[in-house]
RNA sequence: GGCGGAGUAGCUCAGUUGGUUAGAGCAGUGGAAUCAUAAUCCAUGUGUCGGGGGUUCAAAUCCCUCCUCCGCUACCA
């Protein structure tokens, strides 16, 4: 049996600066989604990375006195560093300044150049550009200096400027991107985003601009001395590179591409959703067939941004917390999709009521009973009643509900699902007091502690995917061997052997004291 | 301006074909229990369902209007 691929992709990082919550977000999100996928038993490739070229990084690098491959390779290593320690189960991680990037990009530009009657063809790209600024401008933006120059915003001088430029015939793509988003419905994620890029595109495509001769912090075009590619044929052809393009006969590449999903913030859905399939289309490769694009931060209900001095250090959250938390509650408290919004109240209140109380908790009362009173093995169960097989059968819903959502991405829901799970399974346990049945029924207090290790162990599979590294402690706990931590044996019936020696537990999910201050 | 989305308990939100006293989680309050990480369990909400008007036997759910917030309206990504 050969497990069904699934090749899930980030939007690569750009790292002209240290990686922020955001990013975060963006990988753990991912990463849920690429682990659950695992725990169901398909063959995945989950690629990230960095988005290396262009403009901003030479500004940045001039700015701070570096070269700029310099600035490159040590905001990538800070990226990489970020997916270590967010425990991203990432791949690959790729990084556009690497040559297989150069290889591939140069040759989707040729078969995009030799598609029909040429799809790139050479022109020159007008507009006001500062060179002080070293961008252009579109002319709404500019204002009137006192001499009747222009000025950008900046205040900077501007002007008109006629620079050789490749472009690329997107206008030649509109019916046949349209057609695409009618034909896959789920082309683009959520729903309302659909609605917009259609609008989009039914407004008439230009062609766009996709060379620049202004700096050479890029990929050269094939056969164009002076040409670099510009932003975003660079930055999307990763996801091809990633699966070992342009060997497009490889195995990898065969297997993998089209990716089943890009998940990206919703700032570049455009780029992915409209670009990117014209692009592969111009190509003649198959397009991915799904994008998904994420909402954005907050942090206390306000924008993150410098000046308010309120910007998260991922870095400095799972320092505070550890991985898990910081990823269970992105995961948990924002709706996928929508805008979300960061607290350090918010984590703490989501961190002790569902991991600390409910599941740790679940799995510390159940496991010590085990240990004191069933000689520290799994214990021998007896006949199961219908409160047993009942709170059994919610646990398997909610584990059915939960791979149904994240079929849509729906992580929230599906984390939703595992939890309520376990409240009811808390629910079964206060309920049957198995603490009192130890004094007058110890064969059903060995059939309730049975079950209840059982719960914990079906419902801490999906687990898996959200708080891996909490998850596999409370399954070694459980003495559930690494094959079995799939899905696939999270309904099947007796899996916990009885019999089976059990350590002593210690508790895996801490509790976090709330903010002192106002 | 145009198109689209949203406004439901302190907080986060469910309530996709109009119909029993509008729900859940968290927070709060009261109680129980004591296996457990002072965790758990039970009980507890007089909410103008953004405002106003209308249709209907009946509307959070349909129609009109107004208010507020947000997204898109292409080459900074």
């Amino acid at each position: 049996m050969t497990a069904k691929p699934f090749y899930v992709t980030t939007a690569i990082s750009y790292p002209n600066g240290a990686p922020h919550i955001g990013h975060a977000y963006e990988m753990i999100a991912t990463d849920a989604i690429a682990r659950f996928k695992r725990l169901e038993g398909r063959d995945v490739f989950f690629l990230t990375g960095t988005d290396e070229h262009g403009i901003k990084m030479v500004q940045t690098a001039a700015a701070q006195g570096v070269p700029v491959r310099e600035l490159a390779d040590r905001n990538a290593g800070e990226f990489k560093r970020l997916a270590e320690a967010l425990e991203i189960s990432n791949d690959d991680f790729i990084r556009t300044t690497e040559p297989r990037h150069y290889a591939s990009s140069q040759e989707i530009w040729r078969r995009m150049a030799a598609s029909n009657n040429g799809d790139i063809y050479q022109s020159a790209y007008k507009g006001w550009y500062s060179v002080r600024d070293e961008a252009y401008f579109d002319e709404s933006e500019l204002t009137d200096g006192p001499d009747g120059k222009k000025l950008a915003p900046s205040g900077a001088p501007v002007e008109w400027v006629e620079e050789p430029s490749y472009f690329f015939r997107l206008s030649a793509y509109q019916d046949r991107l349209l057609k695409l988003y009618e034909d896959n419905p789920d082309f683009i994620a959520p729903r309302e985003r659909r609605n917009e890029i259609i609008a989009f595109v039914k407004g008439g495509l230009q062609d766009l601009s996709i060379s620049r001769t202004t700096f050479d912090w890029g990929i050269p075009v094939p056969g164009a001395d002076g040409h670099v590619m510009y932003v975003w044929i660079d930055a999307l052809t990763n996801y091809i590179t990633g699966v070992g393009f342009p060997d497009d006969k490889s195995e990898q590449f065969k297997k993998y591409w089209p990716a089943n999903l890009h998940v990206i913030g919703k700032d570049i859905i455009r780029f992915h959703t409209v670009y990117w399939p014209a692009f592969l289309m111009s190509a003649g490769i198959p397009v991915p067939h799904r994008v998904f694009a994420h909402g954005f931060l907050t942090v206390d209900g306000q924008k993150m941004s410098k000046s308010l001095g309120n910007v998260i250090d991922p870095f400095a959250l799972v320092e505070e917390f550890g991985a898990d938390p910081v990823r269970f509650f992105f995961l948990r408290e924002v709706s996928f999709g929508s805008d979300g919004d960061y607290s350090r109240d918010k984590l703490v209140n989501r961190n002790n009521a569902d991991l600390a109380n409910n599941l740790g908790n679940l799995a510390q009362r159940s496991l010590s009973m085990i240990n004191k009173n069933c000689d520290a093995q799994v214990p021998q169960p007896g006949e199961l009643t219908a409160a047993d097989t009942e709170v059994l059968k919610t646990a398997g819903d909610a584990i059915a509900a939960a791979a149904t959502a994240m079929e849509a991405q729906a992580v929230h829901e599906a984390s939703a699902e595992i939890i309520s799970a376990l409240s009811a399974a808390n629910n079964y346990f206060a309920a049957q007091e198995p603490w009192a049945l130890k004094k007058t029924d110890p064969a059903r207090m060995a059939t309730v502690l049975y079950v209840t290790a059982e719960l914990v162990r079906r419902l801490t599979i999906p687990m898996l995917a959200f708080t891996p590294g909490s998850a596999d402690k409370l399954l070694d706990a459980l003495a559930v061997p690494e094959d079995k931590r799939f899905l696939a044996f999270a309904d099947e019936t007796g899996a916990l052997a009885p019999g089976t020696p059990l350590p002593a537990p210690q508790p895996v999910f801490a509790r976090f004291e709330r903010s002192e201050k106002a």
